[in-house]
DNA sequence: TAAGTGATCTCT
DNA sequence: GAGATCACTTAA
């Protein structure tokens, strides 16, 4: 029947702006092919390196040969090894020599970047690889739609070395599917939040 | 809250 | 080549 991979993301997807596909990763779903077994799970939190600008990135110093895949057209993994332990899934994002990647932090029960990896099985192997059915890493459209209220930002994890400015940018998503939806009409502007 | 862990990067 | 650093997790 072959329809495991029928709704594939193609590397086109990928090659936009950053920010804008943040959103739109959150409830696709994160395939990946092992020994005859396809897992589904879909993507709940991610993170955004966004350009040789960003101080958070590893691009931020030019490029080096870990980052290098970062430069290329969107739709090639990016993994790497952080603390000598976890293994760090992103796909990389945006066109060519424009560095950028997503950070794939939270899928299914999967509630932290490493966990992602290896609940996965995911190694320095998939490295510059697409993000296609053939590689056995792949992602595809759950044909469900993340509304907006549902999507909660805040600043990224781990990135004080960064300085304040790009630390503190809104670049980390959270899909929250119980969020509860905001009135419309009544009491009006959302309400005053006063912080 | 602290430590493990090893690739990578920035100096000598 | 040596030393510091790090897009994290787990066990206290």
């Amino acid at each position: 029947m072959q329809v495991q991979a029928r709704n594939a993301l193609p590397l086109s997807f990928f090659q936009r702006p950053t920010l804008e596909l943040c959103r739109e990763l959150l409830g696709k779903n994160l395939c990946r092919m092992r020994g005859g077994e396809l897992l589904r799970l879909p993507i709940t939190e991610v993170e955004a390196y966004d350009g040789p600008e960003d101080l958070a990135s590893h691009a931020s110093r030019g490029r080096t040969a870990r980052n290098s895949v970062m430069f290329e057209a969107g739709g090639l993994w990016y993994v790497y090894l952080c603390y000598g332990v976890h293994w760090m899934l992103n796909i990389v994002t945006g066109d060519k020599d424009y560095p950028s990647a997503i950070l794939i932090r939270g899928a299914g029960e999967a509630n932290g970047p490493g966990k992602v990896t290896k609940e996965l099985g995911i190694k320095a192997d998939f490295n510059k690889r697409p993000a296609i059915p053939a590689t056995g890493l792949w992602m595809e459209d759950a044909g469900l739609h993340v509304e907006e209220h549902q999507v909660k930002t805040c600043p990224r994890v781990g990135v004080g070395y960064a300085g304040p400015i790009w630390a503190e940018k809104p670049y980390r998503f959270i899909w929250t599917p119980d969020a509860p939806k905001p009135r419309r009409g009544t009491t009006g502007m959302g309400s005053v939040t006063r912080k």
